[in-house]
DNA sequence: ACATGATGTGTAACCGGTTACAGGTCGAAT
DNA sequence: ATTCGACCTGTAACCGGTTACACATCATGT
């Protein structure tokens, strides 16, 4: 490895000068300049990111704590993400919390060690205290972490109620609604605007409403489970895409045929909704504009500006496919 | 930020004392060790590791380069990856390159910057004198990239082999292929597995493999042109599982019946091919143990040991299922 | 002729750790 | 009594950059 004295020894300056013309900074004669040019050139000098870390406190890297990258939700968040940080000129660190605030807490401790510049999250354990105290430029993504926090969102509420409302429209009678892990905050909402259109209506129970986890096999299993003792169902609103396509395998092992006998529809509006015959109604997020924007606060932020829009809304969209053609 | 110093002073000795004890190594008697421990405590002090790299000259700090983490096969083995490596205490840092070589050295060069400490390559676009001379630990993920470079993957001309075989062993009669990118050497093993079993069939000619970059839309789009003029095929195997959704979406318009008309086989075994219906046969890989091995294996070129076994082969699996029942 | 400010360059301190080395104590062996 | 090695601790150099500051030169205006 080729230090910045090789450099300085090589084209006969100090370090001084040799540092003023990498970073563009300071006087520098042309001849000197071109002198320096040629060492680094000659060299192929790189200069150490690490030593460069060191003095200025900060090390053009992010963090992205995602529950999982596993699901397909997050990979498509976390490219958006990357790529516009890579332009930055930023790398990116990779955490999985597993939804696991210990987790979170041990990534936001060794990354704060790391003089990581930002850290992008996926979360709703906020532990206020703990992030306060960790004092790095911090967006949240998909979920709102605390009011401070500039978050970039879906209006969850409003999507369960317009999913649920999408199949009274088909000409659905009964609507019942799979929902995600109670912990989880989308998940929650997503059921609240669903009971704003279902609650009151004389044959709604409780029952109605079964939990999925988010998962696909999960919720195929409950599906079938609700649909036995509720046959009178004619509608399913599922709080992700992956229990939307667990409610079309039950159907099928149940002889529904969809959207006939039972509409589907799901959310997020992730590729794999196309996937499936028939294709899933969906409600979409914009995730990588999400992202990018989320990615774009973080920078701002990063060079110490601040953001006044603290939650930035994103639109949702009703894809209308076979899973609730009528 | 406390610092070491702060540490050494609360605690009334130096700061090679408080390194010695958060290291443990070297001699300190054990009084000291408590108060130098209290003071740490007291102080919630965190060694800076950006420090620490500097003079180690290593960052604890992994690189990971995949084409495309969107791609639903690659976050498994992100994740794999990841589990390992953190309970070994070092981070991830994430890299799309698309394929694109150019980016798989802009990559490789700023982790050089940053002493990252070994590096996890998905790529088959090796520059051999590059890589060398980056000097950097490597394992190769998923596709060789040289012969010095251990790597972790699965024995893809066999997979061909395997898959188009087990069309015939379903009585299929006249077996296509969908093949994936030309410039991926993966895809191209899998051809030619497949062309070992067809090959001199009196039926075969070349218009029975068509290209569908490994992209489900492609796949859809060819497997129509594939299927209008060569409508005796009742069999095809797919590159991979996401073609193998588009061949069946393709089927579907046709209004052909999975498996009756045709039948269909996927590799690489994610996720999706449970979603679909028919779910889908496919080759799986053991996507999960091979990321974990290779990450394994990384450590131990950290470690300075060496790797005697370079090429790890590990076992496809034929999943059988409704796509392919007959 | 001289003050002034822009230009150009080098020295050395600094970022926050690690560790070689020196120097000291102390008990045991000779 | 002396030697020796184990134990304990501090000083300072070092990792590879950045930058404050000092100093020097030179063109310009008065």
């Amino acid at each position: 490895m080729t230090t910045i004295k090789d450099v300085a020894h090589h084209a006969e300056v100090s370090v001084a000068t040799v540092s003023r013309v990498i970073n563009r900074n300071g006087y520098v004669n042309e001849d000197t300049r071109k002198k320096v040019e040629a060492a680094v050139e000659e060299l192929n000098y790189k200069p150490n990111s690490v030593a460069r870390s060191l003095f200025k406190k900060q090390s053009k890297t992010i963090g992205i704590i995602v529950p999982d990258i596993t699901n397909p939700y997050f990979p498509e968040l976390v490219r958006g993400v990357e790529d516009y940080l890579i332009k930055k000129g930023f790398t990116t660190i990779l955490c999985n919390s597993d939804e696991d605030p210990e987790k979170e807490r041990l990534y936001l401790d060794v990354m704060k060690q790391k003089y990581v510049d930002g850290v992008i999250i996926v979360s709703n354990m906020a532990e206020r205290e703990f992030i306060d105290e960790c004092d790095i430029p911090m967006v949240a993504l998909d979920r709102n972490v605390h009011q401070e926090m500039p978050a970039f969102v879906i209006d969850n509420r409003d999507g369960g109620r317009v999913a649920t409302e999408h199949l009274f429209d088909v000409g659905c009678k009964r609507v019942a609604h799979i929902k995600g892990p109670d912990q989880v905050i989308n998940s929650e909402e997503r059921y609240e605007g669903y009971i704003e259109v279902v609650n009151g209506r004389d044959w709604f129970q409780d029952s109605f409403v079964v939990s999925g986890n988010f998962e696909q096999k999960q919720a195929a299993q409950v599906t079938k489970q609700l649909l036995n003792k509720h046959p009178e169902i004619d509608g399913i609103f599922a709080g992700n895409d992956a229990m939307a396509v667990g409610v079309l395998k039950a159907a099928e092992s149940l002889n529904l045929k969809v959207p006939e006998d039972l509409a589907i529809i799901g959310f997020d509006g992730i590729d794999l909704t196309e996937m499936t015959s028939p294709e899933l109604t969906t409600l979409s997020q914009p995730i990588y504009q999400m992202s990018r924007d989320a990615a774009k606060a973080l920078i701002t932020l990063i060079e110490g500006k601040t953001i006044k829009q603290k939650e930035n809304l994103f639109p949702l969209q009703l894809l209308k496919r076979q899973s609730t053609k009528r």
